[in-house]
DNA sequence: CCTTTTTTCAAACGATCGTTTAAAAAGAGT
DNA sequence: ACTCTTTTTAAACGATCGTTTGAAAAAAGG
């Protein structure tokens, strides 16, 4: 019977016209913001195709994420763990653990045509979107990532308190996920337009301040003690 | 003549009855989410005496924002004020600066009856929120007031460059949003319900953070200068 | 070629959106 | 008491939403 395997080319061809359109006007205007009807406009098709390859809404917003971040995620871990080796068995630097955490983010971003500071709005925003199957979609995303990450800190901080490691992680990703959602709006205000070279100098900025503010953060608590 | 002021009590508290259903509706759900029916439905009242009173729903949204806005950043200046009169014409440290920036909003969110960190998020979604029209809001609300915090920076680090000024500025706001959007969602992790003490502590927190990364960052770029 | 499945499309469904209208209700001034 | 203005209300407006339907077009299998 030769069990399914019967998509046609045009047909993985209009789903991704879809899913870039989406991914545009989702980036832009937010889930709430943006309708079928304009997405299929968009990818040069209608509404109901939308629907035939993605169900819904919903399932075209959660495809459309998981096909961008499922990717960076594997190169985080994919950094974390050349670092691990490289260090040989040493804990790493937070420094070290920061770097494999955003570099990707800045690889992701600079694509062939051109900083693709679209895509950073939309990983910045999807955090602070209010629909709630959003939420099940970043714990099925990022649970592992998270969990991994704070290992790695906790060998790094043996004597920090669990709770410390637990905000200032947070803060991390606050920054990180506010300066990728705002960059698009504050970058030419130092000068010109957004290039390549801003977005990979920011991240630079950015695994700086990130590192620092951790670093001094559990110093002065660890000081104060309790 | 007695031009205008026929405003009756009943007017102004229907007022505030609409602003407040808004500002709970709108942080749960966003701009777009939110319809003005359910704003009225929640007030007591209907959907015509919010447009009587408001104009539209970006009339109301705005409106909202700026009335809980405007306070705190009036408060940040009143603090700056004081920390420069008692420093006696010294340039500020920046963990002062981070301080007149940060403990305002720590005090709004602590009101009589529990922490008000719906109104913590309502402020932090304000900024990805993709309506165009909340930028403008924004220009009008900040403008003054990150020149002036600005200035503050300038005068702290003398030798520093004013790109790096603003790129590790910029960085602390993200934080202080993202932390702020993000809080209701992360504090239980840290134990119990979110409590006065747990938003107090957070701010604590942030304002070592924000310091930390803004002074580790801009030694650093100092250092490897250009 | 014909059959079967996959993909596209125009049209319509019911629901709900922001906003407006016009008239009743409530207050204020005299 | 009577005006005149301010505030509230029910009902409706046109537009647009996410989703579905049913049939035509395209691709695949034989």
């Amino acid at each position: 019977m030769k069990e399914s395997f019967k998509k046609s080319t045009r047909a993985t061809a209009t789903k991704n016209r879809i899913l870039n359109a989406a991914e545009h006007l989702f980036t832009a205007r937010g889930f709430a913001g943006v309708t079928m009807r304009e997405v299929a406009r968009r990818a040069g098709t209608n509404v109901a195709s939308a629907h035939y390859h993605f169900g819904s809404k919903e399932g075209l917003v959660i495809e459309m994420l998981r096909h961008r971040i499922a990717p960076i995620n594997a190169e985080r871990l994919r950094l974390l763990d050349k670092a691990k080796f490289q260090s040989r068995g040493k804990p790493l630097k937070p420094i070290e653990i920061f770097k494999a955490l955003l570099l990707p983010i800045g690889q992701a971003a600079t694509g062939s045509k051109g900083p693709d500071s679209r895509f950073m709005q939309l990983v910045g925003r999807s955090f602070t979107e209010p629909a709630s199957f959003l939420e099940k979609v970043h714990r099925r995303l990022f649970r592992e990532l998270a969990e991994v990450f704070m290992t790695e800190l906790r060998r790094s901080h043996p004597c920090a308190r669990e709770e410390d490691l637990f905000w200032n992680l947070h803060f991390v990703v606050a920054t990180m996920l506010g300066a990728l959602a705002n960059h698009r709006r504050l970058a030419p205000f130092s000068g010109g337009l957004c290039q390549d070279k801003d977005v990979a100098e920011m991240i630079q900025r950015l695994i700086v301040f990130a590192a620092g503010g951790f670093s001094s953060s559990i110093e002065n608590t660890k000081i104060k003690s309790k």
